[in-house]
DNA sequence: GAACACATAATTGTATACAATACAAGTATC
DNA sequence: GATACTTGTATTGTATACAATTATGTGTTC
């Protein structure tokens, strides 16, 4: 895949879709924690100027996927230890709340999407694309926050969410994701079932799992060329 | 007091020292709801270039203080009646916890440091700014949840603290803030006391009474100059 | 070979120029 | 007189040029 092909894929990039892309790219792990974005590499590569990749990677830096420090450019954020438990206690607390709204708010349709999203999720695991199954996985938690009717406390857990696949990329510890699959479902089944406490409880104790599977250990952390980690 | 003054005030004006004075001005209702906030304009009372302008005005619209709408530039944000019952209902979940755990972390130096806010304050209301006083106020509850020690939740409540000012400045009922003083003081006790579940419990009836003395009617909303209202 | 100073390159910060878009006022046409 | 069209102005979007800062490499000295 040539240079021509990035940077004419969407005709013109817009600083969005670029924040995007690189959103993306972020949670599936092809950058990883620590990564430098420099503005003229990035520029090239979307085929503008780097006016608007400043503008892109302002928006990602107040989201904090990305550090960026002055005169000294941006690199994907590397949460400590203590930000990592941060965020999961901040969604501990958060979407529990969420998961009850939306158990007595979802429509059939809603359903039908957060089932989607798990096959989705599964099938990406079966074509052993973990970095796609764990964007998947956090795209169903923003779900039921919206489902939820609570667009700044989605808001919010957009943003945890979005640490979360870094801190998952520094602090994992258990080799197998197949154990969320059944925690998703059964929170599914108990929003569909329009039980509020139930899935309330469901989400809780998913969430400790989650948080338990973190580990001290740093993880090795090799960093792909840009180029090649952008070109999808 | 002239243009000069303005711009040479803290000699070189960078993005994040402009964004503080305009959510400054927004926070003490100097600029209200709706004010459009032109690039240019900003651009020479603050004596930079419309770059440094544009980065202060996404960071304001990250927090939700402006809105930028794509070709048509940024305004004073002004949140729906749904949005200010988010933003409240977002309040009453998190900051009970924060508070919480303010009681069981303060030093005497953060107790001194809440007491003096309070006096502020009172100081700001006796010297008839109630722009200020609702500022400081704003200041109180950010103070606790950085006691709190958790950052990541700290910044959700100061972006929540912002629009509450927003939501004031549009939807407010009662004349007196005084009302307030008293929830403040009872608060500051028990956090010194170190009775985190009285903490815990003021703040959350605190923030109900808040959310309560929000109304559907919609203020006048007169708006100033933009260099009046930013020539302090 | 290690530590330092200095020159050079790479990168970010800011200002400015120009292009694209939106808004308003006026003009023509029916 | 109402509507559609055109033109002009204000404002934002983007690219580029240059300044300021940081990183890198090379020699020199001990």
């Amino acid at each position: 895949m040539t240079k021509t092909d990035l940077s004419d894929r969407s005709k013109a990039a817009t600083s969005d879709s670029i924040a995007h892309a690189l959103s993306l790219a972020i949670h599936e792990h092809r950058i990883l924690p620590g990564t430098k974005l420099v503005e003229d590499e990035l520029a090239e590569i979307y085929g503008v100027s780097r006016t608007v990749i400043r503008a892109a990677l302002h928006s990602l830096s107040h989201i904090q996927l990305i550090e960026i420090r002055r005169n000294k450019g941006a690199s994907v954020a590397s949460p400590s230890l203590k930000e990592a438990h941060e965020v999961f206690e901040a969604r501990e607390l958060l979407e529990p709340r969420t998961a009850f709204s939306a158990a007595q708010l979802a429509t059939s349709e809603d359903i039908a999407r957060l089932e989607r999203h798990i096959e989705d999720e599964h099938a990406a695991l079966a074509a052993a694309d973990p970095g796609r199954a764990l964007y998947l996985s956090g795209l169903f938690h923003n779900d039921i926050a919206h489902i939820a009717n609570q667009s700044t406390i989605a808001g919010f857990i957009e943003t945890l969410v979005a640490r979360s696949s870094l801190i998952i990329a520094l602090y994992w510890r258990r080799e197998s994701a197949l154990c969320e699959k059944h925690a998703h479902h059964a929170l599914v089944k108990s929003i569909a079932d329009g039980n509020g406490s139930q899935a309330e409880e469901l989400m809780r104790s998913h969430l400790v799992d989650l948080h338990s599977a973190l580990d001290l250990k740093e993880r090795s952390g090799r960093v792909l060329s840009l180029k090649d980690a952008l070109a999808q």
